[in-house]
DNA sequence: TCTGGGGTCCTAGGACCC
DNA sequence: TCTGGGGTCCTAGGACCC
């Protein structure tokens, strides 16, 4: 019997925005009226200094022809390129933006998959009576150009466009050549378009997988590709077989639009002074719980496990967690115990960093029926009276007395601290 | 290199049980 | 306590992603 290869009828796109904060800032600004376009000097979008959050959160293409990466020191990209235009990060405008890319994106496929901020994939299938080959490749990239072309237009930012026969070769593809491309990357085109390329050049290879693999002698992704997984096993652990195969192009994973269950949570800040006492850190732990704690609730979950991290002005890191009793969502019992762990850990040296999470995460359920705990029950109460008036008159409606002559904010951490601002919506600048 | 903040997964090693 | 081996749970730490 003839047996008859499943032949597949969709490829996947990956949607990548082109340097998306400093994007996404340029076009706003154009809009208020700024005559300069930040991507067309060097430019970046970064974090408050004085605050000590000033590192590189997106550059332009002229700020990278001097060399300066995302992550590194506002100090050290000035260095680099004294005239460097520095502006600050507007998270709930780019959030607007990455929903009006997803809606634009929507119209094309009913199935996108929200990868990050600024990435996206989008499960397209080959037009009907069409065969995977030639003729089908082309058709996905007519209409990825005219995708590219529709968020250009309507929302003024330039995206790149990866596409392959899976996620892991779309991404790939995305990463090609930048800005506003369309890149295929299909498995007869690996061999000349992604085997060639430095290994740490794909996905899940890191700094230190690199230069694990550089030491024996593997350099290009083909060179990863052509070794015999047994090996990369014993040197890298599962992981090795995982990048053994996206070197080979295989990847089974699908396009989803399922939201991912969330693991863990948690929040954490360098700190604007270093913190020398116990009771500064205690109402700063006790900050850290109250944004976690809150979208703990949010999500409808309880933590099992609570854990605490340090950095010392040494740049030590340390963190400790513990599993509690009794799984719960009331910020006081999470942030008694995150003042246990920390008393357990310092030892008195000055702390630049602190941070919270919660782990082992649990359906709040339970709770619902455990009101037998009579002493629990106010602690409940005073929570969900927080969260319905901090949901109603904002987050800075409510905070706890300890805070109102402190210079530690009462509810720190998030990135996202501005998203109740309302930005007006992205037309045209073109 | 004066080093942010949100996550995920994996591994090593110790404690403890049978 | 001169001690085998398998399994589970837990914590700490590292690596990766955006």
């Amino acid at each position: 019997m003839m047996k008859v290869e499943a032949k597949q009828m969709y490829c996947v796109f990956h949607v990548d925005v082109n340097s998306a904060y400093l994007s996404w800032e340029a076009v706003y600004r154009l809009q208020q009226g700024d005559s300069v376009d930040l991507r067309a000097i060097s430019s970046v979008v970064g974090g408050n200094e004085a605050d000590r959050h000033g590192i590189v959160l997106a550059k332009s293409i002229p700020a990278k022809k001097y060399g300066i990466h995302t992550g590194e020191t506002l100090h050290s990209a000035r260095q680099k390129c004294p005239g460097l235009m520095v502006v600050p990060p507007r998270y709930g405008l780019y959030m607007q933006c990455s929903e009006a890319m997803v809606a634009i994106m929507s119209q094309y496929a009913p199935l996108i998959q929200r990868y990050s901020i600024d990435e996206a994939f989008l499960h397209y299938q080959f037009p009907p009576g069409m065969t995977p080959g030639p003729e089908a490749e082309a058709a996905a990239v007519k209409a990825a150009t005219r995708l590219k072309a529709q968020i250009r237009q309507e929302l003024g930012f330039t995206v790149n466009v990866g596409i392959g026969p899976n996620k892991l070769l779309a991404k790939m593809a995305s990463e090609l050549r930048k800005p506003d491309q369309v890149h295929t990357l299909f498995l007869h085109e690996m061999p000349e378009k992604m085997w060639p390329l430095p290994v740490q050049e794909l996905f899940f290879v890191g700094r230190a997988t690199a230069r694990k693999l550089r030491g024996y002698n593997i350099f290009t992704i083909g060179q990863l590709a052509a070794t015999d997984p047994k090996l990369i096993h014993c040197w890298l652990k599962k992981p090795g077989l995982l990048i053994w195969q996206y070197a080979n192009g295989l990847d089974h994973s699908r396009v989803t639009d399922e939201p991912v269950p969330v693991k863990s949570i948690g929040n954490s800040s360098t700190l604007a002074f270093d913190v020398t006492d116990r009771a500064t850190a205690h109402q700063i732990l006790l900050s850290l719980c109250e944004t976690t704690a809150m979208r703990l609730r949010k999500i409808r979950r309880c933590a099992q496990v609570v854990s605490v991290t340090l950095r010392s002005d040494k740049l030590i890191t340390c963190h400790h967690q513990r599993r509690l009793e009794v799984p719960t969502d009331v910020t006081s019992l999470i942030w008694q115990e995150a003042c246990r762990l920390f008393d357990d850990i310092w030892q008195k040296e000055p702390l630049r960093h602190m941070g919270m999470h919660l782990s082992d995460l649990c359906s709040n359920d339970y709770y619902q029926l455990s009101l037998f705990h009579q002493h629990l029950e106010k602690h409940h109460q005073l929570d969900k009276t927080i969260d319905a008036l901090r949901s109603r008159f904002g987050t800075r409606a409510v905070f706890r007395g300890c805070f109102s002559h402190s210079p530690i904010q009462p509810l720190m951490g998030g990135v996202l601290q501005d998203q109740e601002v309302e930005y007006p919506m992205m037309a045209s600048y073109l």
